[in-house]
DNA sequence: ATTTGCTTTCAGAATTCACTGAAACTTCCA
DNA sequence: TGGAAGTTTCAGTGAATTCTGAAAGCAAAT
């Protein structure tokens, strides 16, 4: 029988490999995702060569997949002392997860779509053909449509993780 | 100054080339949201060679991302009395729309990930060490969020219109 | 000032994904 | 039955994205 060392490992890899798969799917790269699994379930922050080492990449494509994690704020560095280089470390919260890509995912799905609708309906306003006006007014749908689940998305984001809960369950009461 | 076509025709094409660049943005191929965005805003249903000739592509192309939409739902095909070829219509109700991309969308990405993490949750359930409890509860973390962003998905899926607007109205209060 | 250990960048290679165009297929009509 | 009109499929091509590896950059230690 496998020991136990060896199905955590197995299972962790699993999760890894598809977390990753998973990333292909949202819009987010396959690397990137691998790598905040690996970190996600790290007892403790890990360096770029463990990363290169655990995902068999380059230097270059874990450098950079690190750096992006952590520009998301998905990831932290940590500098330990005595030590020279940089270790990182994943933010574990799942809700504190959620909000961070909530986020993210507004900023670059819904606020361009937001800009592009208002533009649209604006430079038709003063249309007077049917099919003028029914452009205009399909926009104009559109627009507050995205507009609202724009204001949703940042409620949301910025609620604390007990009354989400709280509100979810009233939803799915 | 232009006319009034012509200013409708420019709102238009801009529409279609940045929904088309949108969709990128979200996990949908460019061609696809282009298709949509121009049957979202005909104000009849077209056929293929319209599509092929308005977006400069290939049939291949057209008859693919067409049948594709109309598989998601987003698209209904249409047979004129006396025409032989296929003429197809959007959608054009924006919380129909959105009901269907969210179905869409769970399918896609948040029923995956469940069984994902049931999997590793389930397998590392009996594990020991301070690691493997670890890791097994942050496996059960991440199951129990995404499980209920899954219900939450269903529930808004498959709400009315003015319900939801309601509910909406008292979250952003 | 030089070395050492690590980080950062980036041109080109590799891979993945989307598109074309043409052939095969299906259906309707004469 | 033949053929005209339209639909579907797919092998090959092309474009976009991601990754590699090596060189350059930087800062602490000697």
């Amino acid at each position: 029988m496998a020991s136990e060392a060896e199905q955590l490992k197995r299972a962790r890899d699993e999760f890894v490999a598809q977390w990753g798969a998973m990333g292909s799917q949202w819009g987010i790269n396959r690397t990137m995702a691998q790598i905040h699994a690996l970190l996600m379930t790290s007892p403790e922050p890990i360096g770029t060569d463990e990363v290169m080492a655990e995902l068999e990449i380059s230097r270059g494509n874990a450098h950079t997949n690190l750096k992006e994690l952590v520009t998301w704020g998905l990831v932290r560095v940590v500098v330990k002392k005595g030590e020279r280089r940089e270790f990182f470390e994943a933010e574990k919260d799942v809700w504190q997860i959620f909000t961070i890509v909530t986020r993210e995912r507004k900023k670059r799905e819904i606020d361009p779509a937001l800009s592009v609708l208002n533009r649209c309906a604006e430079g038709t306003k003063a249309l007077k053909s049917p099919e003028g006006q029914a452009f205009h007014s399909q926009m104009r749908q559109l627009e507050e449509f995205v507009g609202f689940a724009s204001k949703v998305a940042d409620r949301v984001g910025s609620m604390k993780h007990g009354f989400a809960i709280q509100m979810a369950a009233k939803l799915l009461g």
